[in-house]
DNA sequence: CTGAAAGCGCTTACAG
DNA sequence: CTGAAAGCGCTTACAG
């Protein structure tokens, strides 16, 4: 059984109360009194409850981290990020998946605010944005990844996609390409936006007409890329390049060309989103949009624990730089 | 400002006591209380504070999950497995990394039982294996993944990585393959030894001599992995399969192939360990030891919450099975 | 420089 | 079927 500040004070022959200060080194103790308190914490292997200090402080050092799916490889660099910063300022912290539901996402914060995080760091869905206010109201800080909101209590991040896609494609006309096409996500309605706009911006900056039935969305998974370029490419046979959402759906793209017995890049190049752990592993090695995942981690944490340190403070949005990594695909 | 069960109480005109009787639907109270109860519930949007309630209970419905680095493709999949059993009953999860350092793992636990979680399921390095006992008689159950330590309060959930190394290995000499050397892992001894072990075994099995020299440890990222195969390939030109620790390893491996000019698998076969997402995107496609990570977070999860249930129960090592999975490697 | 009392929001025996 | 009191392990004004 775990000693407690009264053991400790007990032992030391002083007040809780003094202890509770060298604890939290607050005020004056006389040096004598200090030492036989820090000798008592140490004989008695003290620690203190964050539990308990938690329901009164109303803070406990933990926060929320909720991302789509660890499982994306986007989403683990972007954790590790938000980790790191965490453990060297003292907060644990609680990691949860939404898979782009906004109930759950709901639940989940619902179920974090119980546990009495002291804020939260999350890659909202659409959806959720009716109801981030209400749990804003709650008080918890939160710092949003890549949604449009403004209002206090909640900080916002964002990755300029759209300047990510613009990049993508204009690499891709300055290859030559007239006829490409793109796959884009489905599940994060904004973001697909965003690449969407990127895509159609660069086809008319330089005088390309939009097509829209070569765009075609689909669930930003492998295999699902695959199919849809599969479609894509035997629907329209004059496409030669084609940008997806992200990496994954790029690599089933590079699938469907395999498929298709068309070589990437002569017969059709093509360009991805995030530049994953492996986009330069594969083969033909992916060229894509990359996106600094652990700086965005480190990033979002930080603001956190800025807001917590000032309630009241302004915070202007963070915009996350993208840059343009030319491998093999295009 | 959120409500509390005194306002609940009030509002329904019965005891706090009475309240609490619902929200944990513990003995008899009329139906007609119950509902008033219920209806001064929703009014308030009351919801109970999980830090006063494991103030008393010693219950906080929380668990941490230490892994070596979320970065490393192995162990998101391990991760989802977990939380998705967590999310399932009501367990939220603090996730952190030890980097496989014992000193930071130790830290990592302190903080985790600071924050009075129920439990902890941990991939524990060599060194921790000293400190873990008394750190679980901290009374809190502890799930440890491919350690063979024995005791009450831990529980262990084994990978038969021996096994697998000789599947790997067995393989390779059924492929005709005489001089095979290993690419062993460094951070992680325990492991290491049993897949060094099974590689040794295969090779004895078949007759075929064990060249110590033919062995070379390094930390298991890609990186090292090319270096490692560059010099041993250079160094022993007769080598002509390489069994490697992990993917990663292997990967680089592949990468070392290319630069010495050897085709993979004609002049050099390559098997790798842990079949991680991409293995089979890769070229040429991955052969390598299928473990099943996200089974194996769900298993370590599930029997943390039948510890929980049990706290005197006794519970077996659960052992988790391996398969070799031939794609083009070798 | 130090301490006694109240309270954070719950649950746990103990009564009735 | 229902309630009053004590206590979980801390911190926060308030005194001295």
């Amino acid at each position: 059984v775990p000693a407690t500040l009264r053991d400790v004070a007990r032992r030391a022959g002083v007040s809780v109360k003094t202890v509770s200060r060298v604890v939290n080194n607050q005020a004056e103790v006389s040096e004598d009194t200090r030492q036989r308190v820090l000798d008592a914490i140490a004989a008695l292997g003290y620690r203190p409850s964050k539990l308990a200090r938690g329901l009164v402080t109303q803070r406990t050092d933990t926060v929320g981290l909720i991302l789509g799916d660890i499982n994306n490889p986007f989403f683990p660099e972007f954790a590790r990020g938000v980790l790191d910063v965490a453990e060297a300022n003292g907060y644990d912290v609680f990691v949860c998946n939404s898979d782009g539901d906004w109930q759950r996402e709901i639940r989940t914060m619902q179920s974090l605010i119980d546990h009495a995080v002291d804020g939260i760091i999350i890659f909202p869905t659409f959806e959720l944005q009716n109801h981030l206010p209400m749990l804003a109201g709650q008080g918890k800080p939160i710092v949003a990844i890549n949604r449009p909101l403004q209002y206090p209590g909640l900080s916002r991040i964002m990755i300029r996609s759209r300047l990510g896609a613009r990049l993508a494609v204009t690499h891709l006309i300055n290859k030559g390409h007239t006829a490409i096409g793109m796959i884009a996500g489905q599940a994060w309605p904004v973001e697909r936006l965003e690449r969407v706009q990127g895509y159609m911006e660069a086809l008319r900056a330089h005088g390309l007409p939009v097509h829209r039935e070569w765009i075609v969305s689909v669930p930003p998974v492998l295999e699902q890329g695959r199919q849809a370029a599969l479609q894509l490419l035997s629907q329209y046979p004059e496409i030669t390049a084609l940008f997806t959402y992200n990496d994954l759906l790029a690599l089933g793209a590079i699938r469907a060309c395999q498929a298709l017995g068309r070589r990437v890049p002569e017969d059709c190049a093509i360009v991805g989103f995030d530049n994953i752990p492996l986009a330069d592993q594969v083969f033909p090695a992916l060229t894509t949009v990359h996106v600094d995942k652990y700086g965005l981690g480190q990033l979002a944490m930080r603001r956190l624990i800025e807001m917590l340190a000032a309630p009241d403070g302004d915070f202007p949005p963070i915009h996350s730089d993208v840059e343009l990594v030319v491998r093999q695909s295009a």
